[in-house]
Order: structure tokens, then sequence, then C-alpha cells
DNA sequence: ACGCAAGTTTCACTTTAGTGAAACAATGTT
DNA sequence: AACATTGTTTCACTAAAGTGAAACTTGCGT
């Protein structure tokens, strides 16, 4: 049978296991304003608040698991059509963006 | 000199014009849960508010009209690195991007 | 320590965004 | 009508996303 999710990670520990600590340059580049950064980690952190491993995702999406880790590392910039089609399938949620002036 | 921003389309007007009346087919394919068609409302609902012009923008962000027009009529999907360029350049805002579940 | 499940990385290929130039179309101004 | 401004479309090319298969790695559980 499945495992239980037990140890669900938080955005802090995710983000320092990927991307280093806080002050790190590496760190500090991707967190510079750059949003594509924040989507991997919310694909993340939605996929396990859902319970489903990266290759059940990908079922219910329709794609493989290595894809889904690619986008949730940000080694691919995921489409704002892809990323909607994750949300809305694999989900069940949706995507929302808008313009701050 | 520069004419006037005068008659600044509604966005009723906007999709109507590029897209058809609602009801018909092509705009209702469109906006059936079709996250890019609004991108481009937005961006040209901004720029209008700025009152720029498709060139003026283009120069700012560092590429050409022909570019800015594709994405706002939803031809080309811009990345959201591109359309976070474009808003900061462009309007001096930003992007915001969220998963609802 | 072994084996299984979950996640990552590499390789290779297809599609599409990103880009510019230039032609074209539409709209407004005098 | 002629002109200028703004926006759209086409052509063509380059870089990067999208994608899968399979190999590899990293825990976890017994």
């Amino acid at each position: 049978m499945k495992t239980k999710n037990k140890n669900v990670m938080t955005l802090e520990e995710f983000k320092e296991k990927n991307y280093g600590k806080r002050g790190t340059k590496k760190r500090d580049e991707l967190e510079a304003g750059y949003e594509n950064f924040k989507i991997g980690v919310l694909l993340h952190q939605a996929r396990l608040e859902k319970g489903l491993t990266q290759e059940e995702l990908a079922a219910k999406v329709g794609t493989t698991k290595s894809y889904i880790s690619k986008i949730e590392n940000n080694i691919k910039e995921a489409r704002i059509s892809t990323l909607q089609k994750i949300v809305e399938l694999g989900f069940g949620g949706h995507l929302e963006l808008s313009i701050k002036l």
C-alpha cells in the first residue's frame, strides 16, 4: 500500500535544499524578482497538499514525472497554458494572474 | 506633437473587435478557461492606461511593436518571464500569479 | 543490507516563443 | 485626397520550452 505523507517539507526547507540558504548568491539571484522561482515552489506545495506523487500528478495531467520534476525545480519554464493544465487537471484548482501597476 | 489618447476602448469593445461578439464559437472557445486570452487584454488595457503606443512600449522593453501586437492579440503565448519584463520595464509594475485550490 | 518507491538527470527530438524587417491595413488630421 | 501614426501580418531564423524514455540517485521500510 501507499506510504502516508508523513514529512511535508516547509517552504523554507524546500528552498534551502534546492537553492541554498538565504544570503547565498545562488538563492538571492533566483529570488530577485524571478517569478518562475515561485512557480516551482507553489506547484510543489500544492502537490504535497493534495498528497500526490509526481508520477500520479503526471498521469492526471497527461505527462511524465520527469517533466513535473523539471518545472518544480524551475529547470524548465513552464508555459502559462501548461501551468493551467496542471492546476486544473491535477489539483482541480485554477491559476490566477494579474498585473499590478 | 503626440495626439491625445482620446478613445480608450472598453474591454468588451476590444474583445468584440478581436474575437467577435459573445456567443460566437470563436469567442467562446477562447474564453473557455483559456488564461492566455486574458493576458493579451490585460496587457492591452495596461498599455492604454499608461498612454503608450505599442512602439513606445516595445522600446522600453527592448523589443519591437510587432511582438507586442502578437502577444496583445494572443497570437504568441508569451512566457511568464517575458510578461514580467514587459510589466516591469514597460509599466513599472509587476506580475502576480497564484494557484487557487 | 536490500529492495522498493519517489524524485532527478541525461539524451534526443519536436514544437513554439522570441525576434526583426518590411509590407500592409486602418484610423485620424489637415 | 494625401499624409502621418498606430497597429497587424508575413516571412524567416534562432533559441528555448515541451516532451518521453530510460538511467540514475536518494531516501524509507522491513
